[in-house]
Parts: C-alpha cells; sequence; structure tokens
RNA sequence: GGUCCGUUCAUCUAAGGGUUAGGAUUCAAGAUUUUCAUUCUUGCCAUAGGGGUUCGAAUCCCCUACGGACUACCA
C-alpha cells in the first residue's frame, strides 16, 4: 500500500444507525488499524427533508459504545473538515458548475410531473431503460434542447433547474471491486443522474465523490447496495480529471432479515425477536421505542465480536477476538460474497464467552445496579462471590437475579416436580436431624458442612440424593444452582436453619 | 420489466483443481455433578439443478432455478 490509507464511514442521519451500518463502520475502522490509516466519519445529510433530530449524536454515541474510535470527524476535528455535509454546502456548486463548462453535464428544467409522464410513456412503449437518459433526454426541457440562449434567459428568470451528469452513449465501463473483482456495466443502461438539486445541495452521486476527493479517501468501504451505482461514481471520477486519485472500492454483502426476505432494515425493529440497534433508541415523532444492544445487557466487545463475524472470517478456528486482535487479523480478501443473517442464538453464545471471562468484580459492578433496584443492599464482596457462582449460567447480566435470588431471598414457593420425586414421608424427620447437626458446627464453612452431611447421611445409610435434593429445595426452591454446601456458607447457619424448618412447615 | 451481485449443513462460515468437504452455534445422546448450568465426548445435518473443460471440479466456463440490491431533485 503506497498511498496512506484514509477511509471514511459515511452515514446519513435520517434515523437510529443499524448493525449493519455499524458492520460497515467496524470494517472500516479495522482496515484503517490495519495499516496505520485513518477513519473518517462523515455525515451526509444533504436531504434535508429526511433530517431526524437526535440521529447524528446517536451515530457517534453508537460508535463509542462500540469501541470503534474516530479519527476525524465533527467532534473530533481534522484537516479535511468540515465534516457534515449540510456545512460544506458552498463547496459542491462550483464542482457542478466544472462539470457543465467541460461538457459532462448539463441544466435540467423538467417539472416532477413533467418527469412523471415521461416515465409512464416510456413504460407503457415496454422501452428497457425507462430513465432519464442519451436515448430520452433530447425530448426534455434541458439545455441540450433549448439552445444557450434561452437556457440562460430560464436561469436568468430565477426558475427552478437541476445539473444532470451527462451519460455517455454506449460505451462500457469496467470498475473494480476489491471483493467481487470487475464489474462491466454498458452506459446504455444506466441514466443522467441529478447531481445538483433544485434546492441548491448536491445529490448523494456528487457530494459523495467531491468529499471522497477533498478528504483524500483511498478506500471506500460501503454497502452492497451502492454496487450499481460505483460505475456512475467512476464516470464521474474521470470527468473530473481525478482518475488517478480515485479511491478504490469494496462493496460489503448484506446483511439479510434472518426470517428470509431482504435486507435488514430499520424498520424491523424489534419485530425479529432481537435489537437492530445497537443503543435504545426513541423515535422523535412517535415516541415509538427500538432496544439496543447496550440495553439488552450486550457486552460491546461481544457485541464487535458477532458482528465482525456476520460476513468475514479471519481464516482459521479462532472465534472470539479482541478489537486489537480483529485489527491484526482483518484482511478485505477474507469478506464473504453473500448476505448474512444473523444468528440471535450464536449472538447468546458469544455474548456468554465474554461474560465468563469478566472477572468477578466487573460483573459484581454490573449486577449490583440491578439489586438494588430489588431493593437488596449488600457488600461488594457477597455481590462478587454470587456472581463467581453464578456466571457460568447466564448469557446476560440481567438473567443473574434469575440465577442469584435465593441468595439474597428465601424461596417462596417449592419447585413441585422436585416435592414429587424427593419429598418422602420420612424427610421432616431427618431434615430436622440435619438440622441439629449443622447447628453443631462451630465453623459453619463450606467443606465443614459438606464433611458433616457426608458422614450423616453415610452413617445413617440415607438415600444421599433425595436428601440432598430436598435440602437444596429448602435453600434454593427448586433443583439447580452450584454446590449446597456453598450456598449454605453464604446464607449463614441461622438462615440456612430458618429455611429448613419453613421448608418443612411449608411442605409438610 | 431492466441492470448488476450472489448461492457450501437450520444459522455463521473454512476448503482458492486432488481432504472421509473442516470448525462454530442450534439440536440430540452420553460422561461428570446431590441438582441445574458449565465442561468434555459423540452424533445429526451442506456443495441449488443441468451441461461442459479436466486424469480429477464445491473450486474454472455456460445455461437454468432461486435469492438479493439498485432502478428518486433518498442516501
Amino acid at each position: 500500500m503506497t498511498q496512506k490509507v484514509r477511509v471514511r464511514f459515511a452515514p446519513s442521519p435520517t434515523g437510529p444507525l443499524h448493525i449493519g451500518g455499524v458492520r460497515t463502520a467496524l470494517y472500516n475502522y479495522l482496515f484503517a488499524r490495519k495499516h496505520q490509516g485513518t477513519f473518517i466519519l462523515r455525515i451526509e445529510d444533504t436531504d434535508q427533508t429526511r433530517f431526524v433530530p437526535g440521529a447524528e449524536q446517536y451515530i457517534m454515541n453508537s460508535l463509542r459504545w462500540s469501541g470503534i474510535i474516530v479519527d476525524e470527524g465533527i467532534e473530533e476535528g481534522g484537516e479535511y473538515g468540515p465534516y457534515r455535509q449540510s456545512d460544506r454546502k458552498h463547496l459542491y456548486r462550483q464542482y457542478a458548475d466544472q462539470l457543465v463548462e467541460t461538457g459532462f453535464a448539463y441544466y435540467a428544467f423538467d417539472t416532477p410531473e413533467e418527469l412523471e409522464t415521461m416515465r409512464k410513456q416510456l413504460e407503457e412503449s415496454k422501452a428497457t431503460n425507462t430513465a432519464y437518459s442519451p436515448s430520452t433526454r433530447g425530448g426534455m426541457k434541458n439545455s441540450l434542447t433549448l439552445g444557450e440562449a434561452e437556457t440562460k434567459s430560464i436561469l436568468d428568470s430565477g426558475a427552478p433547474y437541476v445539473i444532470r451528469f451527462k451519460m455517455p452513449e454506449n460505451e462500457e465501463v469496467v470498475a473494480t471491486d476489491l471483493i467481487r473483482g470487475e464489474v462491466r456495466v454498458n452506459t446504455s443502461t444506466l441514466d443522467d443522474k441529478v447531481l445538483f438539486k433544485s434546492d441548491g445541495m448536491p445529490t448523494y452521486h456528487l457530494a459523495n465523490v467531491v468529499d471522497d476527493y477533498l478528504m483524500k479517501i483511498s478506500h471506500v468501504i460501503r454497502g452492497e447496495e451502492w454496487l450499481p451505482s460505483m460505475p456512475l461514481h467512476v464516470l464521474l471520477y474521470r470527468s473530473f480529471g481525478w482518475q488517478d486519485v480515485m479511491p478504490k472500492f469494496a462493496h460489503l454483502p448484506l446483511l439479510l432479515k434472518p426470517d428470509g426476505k431482504g435486507k435488514l432494515s430499520k424498520r424491523d425493529g424489534d419485530r425479529l425477536g432481537f435489537p437492530v440497534f445497537p443503543l435504545q433508541w426513541t423515535d422523535p415523532t412517535s415516541g415509538e421505542i427500538s432496544s439496543g444492544y447496550r440495553e439488552s445487557g450486550y457486552i460491546p466487545e461481544a457485541f464487535i465480536n458477532i458482528l465482525a463475524f456476520l460476513g468475514w472470517n479471519p481464516g482459521t478456528e479462532q472465534e472470539l477476538f479482541t478489537m486489537q486482535e480483529l485489527v491484526d487479523a482483518f484482511s478485505i480478501e477474507h469478506i464473504h460474497k453473500a448476505g448474512a443473517k444473523f444468528d440471535f442464538e450464536k449472538a447468546k453464545w458469544f455474548n456468554h464467552q465474554y461474560l465468563v471471562k469478566l472477572s468477578d468484580a466487573e460483573l459484581a459492578g454490573m449486577f449490583n445496579p440491578i439489586l438494588e433496584q430489588k431493593g437488596i443492599f449488600t457488600t461488594l464482596a457477597r455481590v462478587e462471590k454470587v456472581c463467581s457462582l453464578v456466571k457460568e449460567r447466564v448469557n446476560f447480566v440481567k438473567e443473574v437475579w434469575e440465577q442469584a435470588s435465593y441468595f439474597f431471598l428465601a424461596p417462596k414457593d417449592y419447585d413441585p416436580e422436585v416435592i414429587k420425586k424427593r419429598w418422602k414421608p420420612e424427610i421432616p424427620a431427618i431434615l430436622k436431624e440435619v438440622t441439629q447437626l449443622l447447628d453443631g458446627l462451630n465453623d459453619f464453612s463450606a467443606p465443614d458442612i459438606h464433611e458433616a452431611l457426608h458422614f450423616l447421611l453415610e452413617s445413617k445409610k440415607y438415600n444421599f440424593g433425595q436428601v440432598m435434593n430436598c435440602l437444596r429445595l429448602s435453600m434454593v426452591g427448586t433443583s439447580k444452582g452450584p454446590d449446597l454446601p456453598v450456598i449454605m456458607e453464604f446464607l449463614g447457619k441461622k438462615e440456612v436453619i430458618f429455611r429448613i424448618e419453613k421448608a418443612v412447615k411449608t411442605i409438610g
């Protein structure tokens, strides 16, 4: 790589960023870091009608939570700013003018109604290309058909106009995509795209090419939905005379809806049973709330790991990667060509792997607020102990409570299945013996409890599994959880005896 | 409709002319455990179809089917 790597993530702030967008940002970021390059965040807000308050901040917050660090952007600054296209408005006009002057673009004055009529007529006549194009522009109202004088007078009158790209006729455009190879398209299937809108703003196509040029972007890594416009962009670079510094293109496979059809979209919200947004989002107009990965209890590192593997793989059998490991392993060659469906089950597994790797103190720090919400205030040491005992059995922090409530509260009711299977008529008497035995222990520690229990049950030849399970039922309310003596040590002698007596009284 | 892109287990994917087509998740069974979970072992499950090229094809070529994207003065 001779040229310095500069890549950009260029979302449009029309709502919350969904996970496909985060993945695009991630791949750009990994590529930049891998090559000691620069990762730029550029906001593409040239469509004023689709402005959504809060969306821009949401995008920046999402990247930050994900651990994707922006080098140049609105908040970070940089030599190539501003990084919001609406703040660059004054820049684009001259480039559109340049193309008109050099004959690569022209003015068009057709009204929306006239365009609609043209399309209808073309459809009826079964034309293969129903667009504003070399074959149709001759019948429309534009500077090509009206002549210089009339064009000038319309322009001077202040009438609305757009600037369109003058698509060459019947020319084969060859463009190279780093993931898919050469893509060939004949310009006769393309159209005279609007470059500059009547509201004074550029369209995506113009702004994108101009900004990538001005910001010295080396690689354009974006979603596959842009593949069809790559030929147009290549032609724009050529028309500007920038072909020598044109960035390389890589079009990422799409993230698909898991239930089958189509690319994942913002509207999928929570319909599929999992979040499509990194952070929770409240729609500013409807007030509708969409859940986020952060609020659902995903660990950011796990979230990134999951996303990284949707469309890319390291070529080895390693699956758990830190961000730095992803940077080291990443390469565009290993990006898969086909779209990927999100696998919710595997996402849970990933989160479990990261949750288990958390230290007890870290997990306790995340679980303690939930405990306090339940009205339980205890020492951090005890919370850590509980976390260490249950973390293997949960996928999310919020599940810790379900697995650990009995450490803090005596069971209210007892699993009828377990009662039916284990609670025999002789049990209350045996538990009475157990109570006396435990009461006599000086050191109420797990090893001592363990030893005493074994001694009693073996010497009296009691059914080990039966008694232990009833004891567990008394402590936990069902047959689950870690080693029983460990639970009992945690609860303490007084509470243990209380729970045994309560169970005997309740179950009978 | 047109243009372009794609297609390996249910899902994410490996194998870039020669492997019993590998791994992971899910699911099932077993082991371990007083229980549940973890863990470990085992199992089930795939090259869309058809033609070529080749000694040999998941891999290269063509056709078909299916899927997707795009086709706005949206990005």
